[in-house]
DNA sequence: CAGTGAGCGAGCTTCCGCTTGACTT
C-alpha cells in the first residue's frame, strides 16, 4: 500500500507527475469529470432553488470504482485537477463521490509540470474553493436549461431531433449571416494600372514596377489615362526609406494551432486535435487543450539555449506573451514541445509535420524581431496629377523569420514587393509597358472550420476542449456542411500600352472557387431564423460574455449562484411558453409565383424528407405535384425557373428491348434507369435534361461491358470479381476477401466455398 | 445506393466541458 495518492485529470499527466514524485506517491487520473447532471430529463429541480440532480455516467463507473479503491487504501489524498472553474468542480465531485471531508481534503494545483512546481504544490495545499465550484454549477445548469428547453421547442415547431445551445447556435448564426452577406454582395470592377519603368533609355536596363495612385471605373477612363501615359514624361520625385520591425507570433493555443495547421498543413480541426493528442500521449508535446500563451520558466530557458547554439546570441530574445483571448482561464501552458532540443520526432507523417510546426512556432516566439527596410518611390507624370508608387522591402536582419512565418487567411496576396533598382531624386524614367487590368471586388469570405474557431474565440464563446466537437455537432445536425465549389469563369479585360500603342486583351479568371468551406443548409437557416425571432437574447453575440461576467462574480463570492439562475430563468422560461403558444410551424416556405401555363401556385419549403418544391395545392381536391430540391440549391435563393426545371425529371426516353429508359437525378447524382439497373451519368459529360435516347443506350452498353470485365469467375450464385482493391468473392450481397497470394484466375468453386466459410467463422469468433 | 409529400401518434431526440478509449468499417 502506498500512503500518498494524487488525483489528476489526465492519465498522461499522471504518468509524468508520478516520475517526479517518486516511490512514496501514487498518481491516478479521473479522466475529466466523473459526475454530471442526469442524462435524461432536465436534471434540475427548478422549484428547489435549481437543485441539480447528479449521476455518475455509465461509462465512468469503472474509473470511479478504481478511484474509490485507491482512495480507501491511501492515507493522504491530494486532488490536483486543473486550476480553473471546471477543475475545481471536478475536485468537489471527487470529494463527494469518494466521501472525503471538504475541510481536510488537500487541493493543490500545478502551474507547470516540472519537479519544482510539483514539490512546491505538495507542501502548500489549500481547501476546495466553493465559490469557484458554484460558478461552475451555474455555468453547467444554465447550459442545460438553454439546451434542454429550447431544443424541444424546435422539435415541435420545426423538425424532430434538432438542437440549440449557447455555443452551437451562435456558430450557426455566424455562418448563416455570412452567407447572406455573400448573397447580397454586388460585385464591382475597376481598372488598376501598373507600370514597368526602366531607369534609362537602354531597353535592357533595370526595371521598376509601380502602381498608379488612382483606379479607373471603366474601360473608357482607363484607356483615356493610358493615352495620357503614352505622351507623358516621368521623373522620380520622392524616395523614402523607413526602417521597421516585425515580431513573432505567440506560442500556440488550441485555437491558433487549429488555424495554422489548417493554413499550412490543410488539417481539419478534428484532425489537428487527433494528431496533437497522439503527440501528447507519447510525451512529445504539452497539453493540447489550452487557452494560454504562457511558457514555463524552464521552457523559456531551454528555448534560449537552443536558439543561441543553433543561430547565435543575437537571434535570442526571451518573451512572455499575455493571453488576450476573452474568457481565458489559463489552467495550462501554451502548446509546446516537451523537449525543445528535439526539432523533430519519430512518428507518422502527420505527427512529424504537426510537431515541427509546434517546434518552429515555439522557438520563433523566443527569437529576435526581424528588421526590415521599406522603400517607397514616387513618380510624377508631367501631364497628369496621378502619381505612380513603387514599394520594395529589404530584410536587414531576419531574426525569427529564419524559423517561422505565420500565415494569413487571405488567399490571393496582391501585395507584391520587389527589389528596388538604384534611383535618384529627379531622375527621368521611361516606360517599357503600362497595363490597366480589370479587378473585381470580392464578397466577404466564407468560414473555414479554423476561421470559425478563431471567430468564436474572439467572441469568448466555447472552450479549447469544445471547438472541434462543436464544429462536428453543427455539421451532424445538418445545419452546415463543409463543401468545395468549382467556381465560375468570368471574363475581364486587360489594356496594355507598349511603344505608344494600346492593345486590349480579353482574359478569363475563375471566381468563387471554394475549398473546404462551411455552407449553411436550409434547415440551419430555418432554425437560425426561428431562434432570432424568438430567442434573440440567447443567440446574441454578447450573451456568453455577459453571463461569463456573472460567473466571475459568483467565483469572487459577490453574487449568489442560485440568484443568478433565478434572474435568468424567469424571463427565459416565459419566452419558451410564449413561443410554444404560437400556432404556426416554421417551414421556410417561399412563394415563387405562378406556373406559366396552368397558373397554379409554386412554392418551396422544408418538407418531411427535406427541401421540396410544390406545384398546386390540396384545395378543392386537386393533387399537388412535388419535387425535391437538388444539392446546392437553397430555399432562400432558388428561382421560379429553377424550381420548374426540377419537375422535368424523372423523364422517359422511350422504350428499348421493350423496357423503358428513364433518366433522373438521385441521391448520388444524375442517372439512367433501365431494366431495374442504374447507370450513372458523368458530371460535365451528360446533362440529364438534354441526354438523348441514343446516348443513353451508349452509356448502358459501356457500363455493361465494364461489368463483364469485372467478372473473373462465376459459380452459380458465387462470383469472383475484380474490385477497387483487387479480386474478391461475392455471394448473396456479402463480400469476402481473398487470402494473400491467391491466384483469382485459378480458383475453383470448392476453394471459394472454403474461403467464404473461413471468413464467416472468423467474423463470429471476434 | 437511386423514393418518399394521407394522417395519426408512441417513443425518441437535446446542452456544454472535462477527459480517453471501445466500438465498427
Amino acid at each position: 500500500m502506498i500512503e500518498n495518492l494524487v488525483i489528476v485529470e489526465s492519465p498522461a499527466k499522471a504518468k509524468t507527475i508520478e516520475k517526479f514524485l517518486g516511490k512514496d506517491f501514487r498518481v491516478i487520473s479521473s479522466f475529466g469529470h466523473i459526475r454530471d447532471l442526469v442524462k435524461k430529463n432536465l436534471g434540475i429541480n427548478i422549484e428547489k432553488d435549481f437543485e441539480p440532480v447528479y449521476e455518475i455516467p455509465k461509462e465512468k463507473t469503472k474509473v470511479v470504482s478504481d478511484l474509490r479503491k485507491a482512495s480507501s487504501e491511501a492515507k493522504n489524498i491530494w486532488i490536483a485537477s486543473d486550476e480553473d472553474r471546471e477543475g475545481e468542480a471536478i475536485a468537489w465531485h471527487l470529494a463527494g463521490v469518494l466521501k472525503l471531508d471538504l475541510d481536510t481534503t488537500k487541493r493543490i494545483v500545478f502551474h507547470e509540470i516540472t519537479k519544482d512546481a510539483i514539490s512546491n504544490a505538495i507542501v502548500s495545499p489549500r481547501k476546495i474553493d466553493m465559490n469557484l465550484v458554484n460558478s461552475q454549477q451555474a455555468r453547467r445548469i444554465l447550459d442545460r436549461i438553454v439546451g434542454f428547453e429550447i431544443s424541444p421547442v424546435l422539435w415541435k415547431k420545426v423538425q424532430p431531433s434538432l438542437s440549440a445551445g449557447r455555443v452551437q447556435s451562435v456558430a450557426v448564426r455566424l455562418i448563416v449571416e455570412r452567407e447572406r452577406e455573400i448573397f447580397s454582395f454586388k460585385t464591382e470592377s475597376s481598372y488598376r494600372v501598373t507600370a514597368m519603368f526602366r531607369i534609362d533609355t537602354n531597353t535592357a536596363s533595370a526595371v521598376l514596377r509601380a502602381e498608379a495612385s488612382k483606379r479607373f471605373p471603366d474601360e473608357k477612363e482607363a484607356r483615356k489615362f493610358l493615352e495620357l501615359c503614352s505622351a507623358a514624361g516621368y521623373s522620380v520625385t520622392g524616395i523614402t526609406v523607413k526602417p521597421g520591425t516585425r515580431s513573432p507570433a505567440p506560442p500556440f493555443t488550441t485555437s491558433t494551432l487549429q488555424q495554422e495547421a489548417y493554413r499550412k498543413l490543410g488539417f481539419s480541426v478534428a484532425q489537428t486535435m487527433a494528431v496533437a493528442q497522439k503527440l501528447y500521449e507519447a510525451g512529445k508535446i504539452t497539453y493540447m487543450r489550452t487557452d494560454s500563451t504562457n511558457l514555463s520558466k524552464l521552457a523559456l530557458a531551454k528555448s534560449r539555449e537552443v536558439i543561441v547554439s543553433e543561430f547565435g546570441e543575437k537571434y535570442s530574445k526571451t518573451r512572455q506573451f499575455k493571453t488576450k483571448s476573452k474568457g481565458a482561464q489559463e489552467a495550462h501552458e501554451a502548446i509546446r514541445p516537451a523537449y525543445l532540443d528535439n526539432s523533430n520526432v519519430p512518428g507518422n507523417q502527420n505527427e512529424k509535420k504537426l510537431y515541427e510546426l509546434i517546434w518552429k512556432r515555439t522557438i520563433a516566439s523566443q527569437m529576435a524581431d526581424a528588421l526590415i527596410e521599406k522603400t517607397t518611390i514616387s513618380i510624377d507624370m508631367n501631364n497628369s496629377p496621378v502619381i505612380f508608387n513603387a514599394t520594395g522591402e529589404v530584410i536587414k536582419f531576419d531574426g525569427f523569420l529564419k524559423v517561422y512565418m505565420e500565415s494569413t487567411d487571405q488567399e490571393n496576396n496582391d501585395d507584391e514587393r520587389d527589389v528596388i533598382p538604384p534611383v535618384k531624386k529627379g531622375m527621368p524614367l521611361y516606360y517599357n509597358s503600362i497595363t490597366a487590368s480589370q479587378k473585381f471586388t470580392s464578397p466577404p469570405p466564407r468560414y473555414t472550420e479554423a476561421s470559425l474557431v478563431k471567430k468564436l474565440e474572439e467572441l469568448g464563446i466555447g472552450r479549447p476542449s469544445t471547438y472541434a466537437p462543436t464544429i462536428s455537432t453543427i455539421q451532424n445536425r445538418g445545419y452546415v456542411s463543409r463543401e468545395d465549389r468549382p467556381g465560375e469563369k468570368r471574363s475581364l479585360k486587360i489594356l496594355t500600352l507598349e511603344k505608344g500603342k494600346i492593345a486590349s486583351t480579353p482574359k478569363t479568371e475563375l471566381a468563387g472557387k471554394e475549398k473546404s468551406k462551411l455552407f449553411p443548409q436550409d434547415i440551419g437557416m430555418i432554425v437560425n431564423d426561428f431562434l432570432m425571432e424568438n430567442f434573440s437574447a440567447i443567440v446574441d453575440y454578447n450573451f456568453t460574455a455577459e453571463v461569463e461576467e456573472q460567473f466571475d462574480e459568483i467565483a469572487m463570492g459577490k453574487l449568489k449562484w442560485t440568484g443568478m439562475l433565478h434572474d435568468f430563468y424567469g424571463p427565459f422560461h416565459k419566452t419558451i411558453e410564449n413561443t410554444l403558444e404560437k400556432k404556426d410551424r416554421k417551414t421556410g416556405v417561399r412563394d415563387l409565383g405562378k406556373h406559366p401555363e396552368t397558373g397554379e401556385p409554386i412554392t418551396v419549403r422544408m418538407g418531411r424528407f427535406g427541401p421540396v418544391a410544390q406545384i398546386g395545392t390540396t384545395e378543392n381536391g386537386s393533387k399537388p405535384r412535388f419535387a425535391s430540391l437538388s444539392k446546392n440549391q437553397l430555399l432562400e435563393t432558388i428561382t421560379l425557373e429553377e424550381a420548374l426545371n426540377l419537375f422535368r425529371l424523372p423523364r422517359s426516353l422511350g422504350n428499348h428491348d421493350s423496357d423503358e429508359i428513364v433518366v433522373g437525378i438521385g441521391k448520388f447524382g444524375p442517372y439512367i434507369r433501365f431494366k431495374g439497373k442504374f447507370f450513372s451519368l458523368k458530371k460535365g459529360v451528360d446533362d440529364p435534361y438534354t441526354v438523348t435516347f441514343e446516348r443513353a443506350i451508349e452509356v448502358i452498353n459501356e457500363k455493361n461491358e465494364d461489368d463483364k470485365k469485372k467478372v473473373i469467375k462465376e459459380f452459380g450464385d458465387i462470383h469472383v470479381l475484380n474490385g477497387r482493391y483487387g479480386p474478391y468473392i461475392t455471394r448473396e450481397k456479402q463480400n469476402y476477401r481473398l487470402p494473400k497470394g491467391t491466384d483469382a484466375e485459378k480458383l475453383t468453386k470448392e476453394e471459394c466455398i472454403t474461403i467464404i466459410e473461413k471468413n464467416n467463422k472468423s467474423k463470429k469468433s471476434s
